[in-house]
DNA sequence: CCATTATATACGCCTTGACAGATATATCTT
DNA sequence: AAGATATATCTGTCAAGGCGTATATAATGG
């Protein structure tokens, strides 16, 4: 049976970035593949919740996940729709001159290097950089 | 007493762009003012229904009214915020590419062209183009 | 002033999704 | 197999917001 492409649901994707939390996670995974461990103690949410989050933007295809061992890394997933990838590209650029984007990813650049500070994140795998995808 | 600007909320724009109908509702103002019942007639939709979406926008801050005798004009408000802007830029960008936007853009040329044809339009002011503001 | 037209808001119903807190699942360690 | 750890899902509660229908408001024309 044909089972055509779904065509590119852009509302829903506006959806998935109608939340402050969600788009502090999108913040955090930009450019880079990053474990569940470090959203919880960045952004000092409760698990569940960082949790229920995350899979609100796989479910709306924005990101995808991978697991390794205990932990997951998560990832942004590019649209292949032209016009979505252009909207999510135009938001993750936005965060740059956002404060609280700013201290979310300087926190983070702190807990990669001194992983020991924190007690949650011993042990844990640290995030790697990716290629952007944004030509 | 100090009234500072509020900070642009992202996430609240996300949410007024987190509907089809409003997302239709956008795309025929995209470059133009325009009136009230052409996006009931166009839409097929009730008119509470748009109205209570336009006033969604307009709370928002995307959209600004104008009031010319009985009808009401409609006009995009591109946010100060240059990251707000550029993701709603990115957005009406995005529905260049989009069928159900090419569609309802068709039949507004037309309903522009030949009002009489559209018993609701007839004596309704016609859409009057506008200056981008996109650089 | 009354009727008509254009638009906005109110009401009631229903779904989605946010949250906290409890619990389930997967993996690793021993 | 029995913890321990990392993450996911379930449960119940609540607020936001979608819809249709009814009604209110604003402007215009007799």
């Amino acid at each position: 049976m044909r089972r055509s492409k779904k065509p590119f649901d852009l509302a829903r994707m506006f959806a998935a970035l109608a939340d402050p939390t969600r788009l502090r996670l999108l913040n955090l995974m930009d450019g880079r593949e990053i474990c569940v461990c470090y959203f919880v103690e960045i952004l000092k949410q409760s698990q569940p919740k960082i949790s229920r989050h995350l899979a609100y933007l796989r479910n709306a295809g924005i990101v995808s996940a991978r697991r390794e061992g205990k932990w997951m890394h998560y990832r942004i997933e590019r649209p292949e729709d032209t016009g979505g990838a252009a909207v999510l590209d135009a938001a993750l650029r936005s965060f740059k001159g956002n404060r609280q984007m700013q201290a979310d990813l300087a926190v983070l650049r702190k807990a990669c290097c001194e992983p020991r500070g924190l007690v949650m994140l011993q042990g844990a795998p640290a995030p790697v950089p990716m290629a952007t995808g944004v030509a």
